[in-house]
DNA sequence: TGAATAGTTAGCGATATTCCGATATATTGA
DNA sequence: TCAATATATCGGAATATCGCTAACTATTCA
């Protein structure tokens, strides 16, 4: 029988999918990470520096959203580069620049501000 | 010293918020509560229901959602009802639709994928 | 006023995250 | 092989989150 899963949402098995996702994402550092990644090719280091924080973690952290499938890696030399292989981040990413990226040249503004 | 902030890359701060944010987003029951605030109009009571869990932890979520700005609420009689406030989480929401819902009846999609 | 309905708040144990320092692995080149 | 560079993994302490039950507040109506 099962919940009566009343007008069409998603099925909560799903959203628990997309939760855990959503949880991946929920980090400063992980976010910056993901935006650097969504323009460059970056080294660890690279991102540890850009965030501030111990290559350890940032290794951490890459690993974590290689899990969950946002990330592939790739070694090159002593160097690993990690990218994107989540089609559908970008688009999140974009939604959250929208609502958080400040913007520093408001020059031609669509004005959808409240 | 000081971080070299190479590119436009979001300040560590405005990301902060985002992660804050996410991470209200990142739970299956709070996501199909804002699924249903986004499309209907429903009480506490039926939002509880749709989520199978007992009344008070759906007080709760809404609370937190409340809280980070996703949502208002308005009293009528002895019903409450919330309502969406946050304008881009429409937006988000059909991300996460778009990458987890699943597609039951595909019959005139709009097809906008990849 | 008193009972029923609708929501909210409080307290608490179980579990999960986050961050850190230390250690380990892999690659390069002298 | 040894040192240096680049990244990964481990163990643990501090903290946050989750889900629950019980108790509380607000509103309606008989």
């Amino acid at each position: 029988m099962a919940s009566t899963t009343p007008t069409q949402l998603t099925s909560l098995e799903a959203l628990g999918q997309a939760a855990e996702c959503l949880k991946v994402l929920a980090h400063p550092h992980r976010l910056r990470m993901l935006q650097m990644l969504n323009s460059q090719q970056v080294t660890v280091t690279q991102l540890a520096e850009a965030c501030q924080i111990p290559t350890p973690m940032a290794s951490e952290h890459l690993r974590l959203m290689q899990r969950c499938g946002f990330l592939s890696s790739r070694r090159e030399g002593r160097k690993v580069f990690y990218q994107i292989i989540e089609p559908h981040l970008k688009n999140i990413l974009q939604c959250i620049e929208d609502r958080f990226g400040e913007k520093p040249n408001p020059s031609h503004s669509s004005g959808l501000v409240t």
